[in-house]
DNA sequence: ATGGTAGACTTTCTA
């Protein structure tokens, strides 16, 4: 089973590079955010012809949204709100027969001033993952299956997950509180980052890269802010991950790429 | 010392 999870910004503009992806990488299910697309008017037919009928779409006029594209039925769908918002942050899946339930979440970027008095949507990026945390601290012993918890957490929580740990301490997304939070979720709800498992610190590892540099590639600034984790009870079974980086250097790019687990099937 | 880019119900917002 192939897991992919991909921030495209704008699924509309790129359903081009999303098939192209879908294509080369054949994942069975694919988690989007900043999907962009109201409710409805989602690129359906191209992803029909690519092998891809199956999807949940929690999509969102103007901004944000996620979506989740299946090659394997979806048993069932759920989206979940955070802060009283419905503002398309979260959409998950069970998949038919498999046990295995998909999460694709976006996690508020949270703006530039990292404090929370003074910078309104810092506040609400804090509150989320404290709800984030209520919340997944309940799935592991819920019973009701396995997680794959993905997405754009828009927090890269370790050193090596930034191109600079010191120059980014006060940068919205590697801040202590932020990378705190995040490490304590983790640990605290039973979930596992198979990403960081097959390549431990010090490698650096970035799945994001800011538009506004010159050339991307050469500064290699880059940060990692999506992520694919999985509940305790599956973490036996992660066998590979990939970071696509080529995809930022396709033409039109996202400014994130593809992150892909690779998991042994785990039954009903 | 502070831009820089990109996308969307664009004259401004979010990222």
């Amino acid at each position: 089973m192939r897991i992919a999870t991909w921030n495209i910004n704008s699924v509309r503009l790129r359903i081009g590079l999303v098939t192209r992806f879908l294509e080369t990488w054949r994942p069975d299910v694919l988690c989007l955010q900043e999907t962009k697309c109201p409710p409805g008017q989602f690129p359906t037919s191209a992803l029909l012809q690519a092998g891809y009928g199956h999807i949940a779409d929690n999509g969102y006029t103007g901004h944000h949204g996620v979506a989740i594209i299946s090659r394997i039925p979806i048993a069932e769908s759920h989206v979940q709100s955070f802060c009283g918002r419905n503002d398309g942050r979260h959409v998950s899946v069970r998949l038919d027969g498999s046990g295995l339930v998909v999460h694709s979440l976006y996690v508020p970027a949270g703006g530039d001033e990292p404090d929370p008095a003074t910078n309104g949507k810092f506040a609400h990026k804090l509150q989320f993952i404290d709800e984030l945390k209520a919340w997944a601290g309940g799935l592991g012993c819920s019973g009701t299956g396995h997680h794959v918890l993905s997405g754009d957490f828009n927090i890269a929580p370790l050193e090596s997950d930034v191109w600079s740990h010191k120059q980014l301490l006060k940068v919205v997304s590697h801040t202590p509180v932020e990378t705190g939070k995040l490490n304590d979720l983790m640990a605290s709800c039973g979930f596992h980052d198979p990403v960081r498992a097959h390549h431990p610190e010090p490698e650096k590892l970035y799945s994001w890269w800011s538009y506004r540099a010159r050339d991307w590639e050469a500064a290699d600034r880059g940060r990692r802010l999506d992520h694919i984790w999985v509940s305790q009870d599956i973490s036996h079974l992660c066998r590979n991950v990939a970071i696509v980086r080529e995809a930022r250097g396709w033409s039109r790019p996202s400014d994130h790429v593809p992150v892909i687990l690779d998991i042994d099937e785990c039954g009903g």
